[in-house]
DNA sequence: CGTAGTCCTGTACGACTGTACAGGACGGCC
DNA sequence: GGCCGTCCTGTACAGTCGTACAGGACTACG
C-alpha cells in the first residue's frame, strides 16, 4: 500500500534528521512522531523496537561498509579515498555509525553497536598501521574526527564538493608511513 | 571540612572521566554517584542542579575561552597553535565543550550552552574567514573535528605528545588563507 | 453484506530521570 | 550536656522514556 509505505519513508526521513542533529539516544519517538504529524505508538507500529529505526537508516551503509573492510589493507592512500567517499556519500548517518552506537557503553554482544564499533576500530588500526606509536595514533583518530565533522557540518553543501575539498583534508593529515 | 571537600573532588573527577565517555546527557546521577559509592541524592546534595557539575568542570576552561577569543582575530595560523594547545589542556572536557552543550537542540538563552555555542561558531568563523566558500567550510569543520577526536581519544598519550602531532595535523587542514 | 487485514489512536505499564523534603549521624562550640 | 550546622540517606514526586495491548476506522476481498 502506497499510504503505508509512505508515511515509512517519512518516518525514515525525520528520524534520519532528527538523529543527526540530536543523536540517536537523545531523540525521542515522540519527537520523530512529532515531525511526521503522527502519535509515537504509530512510529513503533512501524519500528519496532527503536533499534529497528537505527538498523533500517544504517542498511545501505552497511553494505558499503564490507566492501570498505575487503578492500587492500595495505594501500592506505586508496583507503583513506574510499573512506572519504564513504563519508560523504552516508554522511546523513555519520554520526550513527561514528559515534552514537560505536560510542555506546554497554554494547550487548550481538548487537548492531557492537559490530559498528569493531568496524570503527579496524578501521583506526589500518589507519593507523601495525604498532602504532602516539603521534600516528593522533593523527588517526583527528582524520575520523575530520571526517565525521567535515561531512555532518555541511550537510547543505553538494556532496561532491564536500567529498573533494575533504579528500584533500585527509590525505593531509594522514600518518606518514610507518 | 576536608572531608567534603574531598568528596566533591571524587564526584567531579567521576563525572568528568563519565561525562567523556558516555557524554552529559546520558550520564545519570545515578551513575556518578555509583562510581564514588553514594547515592544519587548526596550528589545531587553538592551539585545542584546538574548542570553546577558541567559548570563547575567547565570553568577552567572557561578562562581560556576568553582570552583565546580576546587574541587578534586575523593570525590564523597563531589562532591554530592557540587552538590546539587549548584543545590538549582541556581534553578531558572537550567533549562537553565541541558537543553536548554546543550541540544542544534547545539552548534556553542565558544558558551556559548558548554561550559555548556561540563560542565554537566564532572559532568557526575566524578559522573559515569572512565569507567562505564551500572546500574552506569543510576544511574547517574538518578541523574542529580533528582537534576533538584527537585529543579526547588518546586519553592515555601525554598531552604534550598529543598537542605536537595535532598541532602538524591542524596545520595541514587549516583552510588556505582568502 | 460480511469478514479479514492493515493502519493508527488511546490508555496503561514499569523503568528511569532530576529534584524536593524530612530526618539521622556526626563534630565543634557555648 | 545542649545546640547547631554540615554531610548524607531514604522516601517520594512529576516527568519522560520505550513498549504492550485493546479497539476503532478504513479498504479489499469473498
Amino acid at each position: 500500500m502506497t499510504t503505508a509505505d509512505d508515511t515509512r519513508s517519512r518516518i525514515l526521513a525525520a528520524a534520519r534528521e532528527l538523529f543527526a542533529e540530536r543523536g540517536y539516544a537523545a531523540t525521542s519517538l515522540s519527537d520523530i512522531a512529532a515531525a511526521v504529524g503522527l502519535t509515537k505508538t504509530a512510529v513503533a507500529y512501524h519500528f519496532h523496537p527503536k533499534d529497528r529505526l537505527a538498523s533500517e537508516l544504517l542498511a545501505p551503509a552497511g553494505e558499503d561498509m564490507i566492501t570498505l573492510l575487503g578492500a587492500d589493507a595495505g594501500d592506505r592512500e586508496e583507503l583513506v579515498t574510499a573512506l572519504v567517499s564513504f563519508a560523504a556519500r552516508h554522511r546523513a548517518v555519520i554520526r550513527l555509525l561514528l559515534e552514537d552506537l560505536a560510542g555506546s557503553d554497554d554494547a550487548p554482544p550481538g548487537s548492531p553497536g557492537e559490530a559498528i564499533r569493531t568496524f570503527r576500530n579496524e578501521i583506526f588500526n589500518r589507519l593507523a598501521g601495525p604498532d602504532p606509536d602516539g603521534p600516528a595514533r593522533v593523527r588517526s583518530w583527528a582524520l575520523l574526527g575530520a571526517l565525521q565533522w567535515g561531512v555532518a557540518q555541511t550537510m547543505n553543501l553538494p556532496e561532491e564538493e564536500v567529498e573533494t575539498a575533504l579528500l584533500e583534508a585527509a590525505r593531509a593529515i594522514l600518518p606518514p608511513a610507518g
